[in-house]
DNA sequence: GAACGCTAGTGCGCAAGTTCACAAGCGCAC
DNA sequence: GTGCGCTTGTGAACTTGCGCACTAGCGTTC
């Protein structure tokens, strides 16, 4: 069981959280056991891949009867790290780097905004949401103090390297990457992304295809 | 060529738009030709899968010089769609929409934002952005005489689903999901979805594992 | 015009991920 | 306690995607 937690394949790290939700709405719901194929049916995936992604956190099921919840709500918690919380510091305070700090999911589902930076000096010890702007020089050393592991870049694409490298001289060791452009991090490192623009382009891309494919 | 165009796997959908990035630095370089090998740096991947996905879109390389970047940038923005602009939906008036709204680069990358729709009436009739709100009960009449081809989900995770069929039924054929739920559309509707709770917890699991595997 | 250097295009084996289908096994009914 | 229905867990086939390594072929030099 605890061997193979080491090697859960990435599709099913994905999907993991999206279980999480689903079963966190079953406990509201008071729902006290739920079927793979239930479950499969609130994450919009197959049954069988519910229970063989499952099978990797371990055999928490009951066959015949199905998946104590709470119970593997919180196997998935512990397996996902979601027992503590985890500090983030984002990196660019304009519009974007404001909206995820003043977004209250963040703090709310564990992942505290516990620092503000920009390398704009006319914004640096302002408050955004409670928290101080500080400048990016000081990435490392509070960073560190912070306890910050996860990093999120809300700069523009050509400052985005540049707060990657910061970040990383600062010891985080995932990053959330929110500018339009291709940073590179050394190995060892996660690294994500979001991009709107390229999210609107793919569905562009099927938009424009629609007609000629049927 | 345009057989082959009917078949583009969905793994290179997603990446054409990060090429069309970078050749759109390149033509900011005046630099007129580039090597699949730079090209993949540029979007950090490999030089081998360049070839094969730009292969999907026709022979438009010269073999011993490369792409010729204005005429692949081209080629690559037709492929896309990106010939002509896609009027975009918002649905849900909160802080994420506005903000969505507020965003200059959807309109610059040619999604120009052409109606904001919030279920709450007193939301409706406001300016966001020189963008009128209107009522969700609106959107099939509006959503169709506006051409919108893509519409955004930006509310709520309980709104999500009716917004979604909503907007299926005023004919939208590709939607982006922002809300933190799954929803279904019919077959033949695209959908993507930007969750970023989930990103931030993909990224816990990575981070709570590090130390264990080395 | 022949030979060489360079780079696109691609066939093929491998890896990752998905899905089917079935055996294992739990709990309930009688 | 025996049998039956239900649901998990998983082996195995299949699909998709990846990347190496080779071939095709353009342009330039001599």
């Amino acid at each position: 069981m605890s061997d193979r937690a080491r090697h859960i394949p990435e599709a099913t790290v994905a999907r993991l959280p999206v279980y999480l939700r689903s079963l966190a709405e079953l406990v509201d719901d008071k729902i006290p056991t739920v079927s793979s194929e239930r479950l499969a049916e609130m994450a919009g995936v197959n049954a069988a891949k519910v229970r063989k992604d499952l099978s990797y956190l371990g055999s928490y099921g009951t066959r015949g009867v199905g998946y104590d919840v709470e119970y593997l709500l919180f196997q998935m918690s512990r397996e996902l790290g979601l027992t503590h919380d985890w500090p983030v510091a984002i990196v660019g305070a304009g519009n974007l780097g404001s909206a995820l700090a003043n977004y209250g999911g963040f703090t709310q589902r564990g992942f505290p905004v516990a620092a503000l930076f920009d390398s704009d000096r006319a914004k640096v010890g302002q408050e955004i949401h409670g928290v101080e702007v500080h400048h990016t020089d000081d990435i490392a050393p509070l960073a560190k103090k912070l306890g910050v592991g996860i990093g999120v870049i809300a700069t523009p694409a050509s400052a985005a390297q540049d707060a990657a490298d910061k970040l990383v001289a600062a010891g985080v060791g995932s990053i959330l990457n929110f500018a339009p452009t291709v940073i590179s991090v050394p190995e060892g490192v996660s690294l994500r992304k979001v991009d709107l623009a390229l999210e609107l382009q793919i569905l562009s891309f099927y938009q424009e295809h629609r007609d000629a494919d049927g």
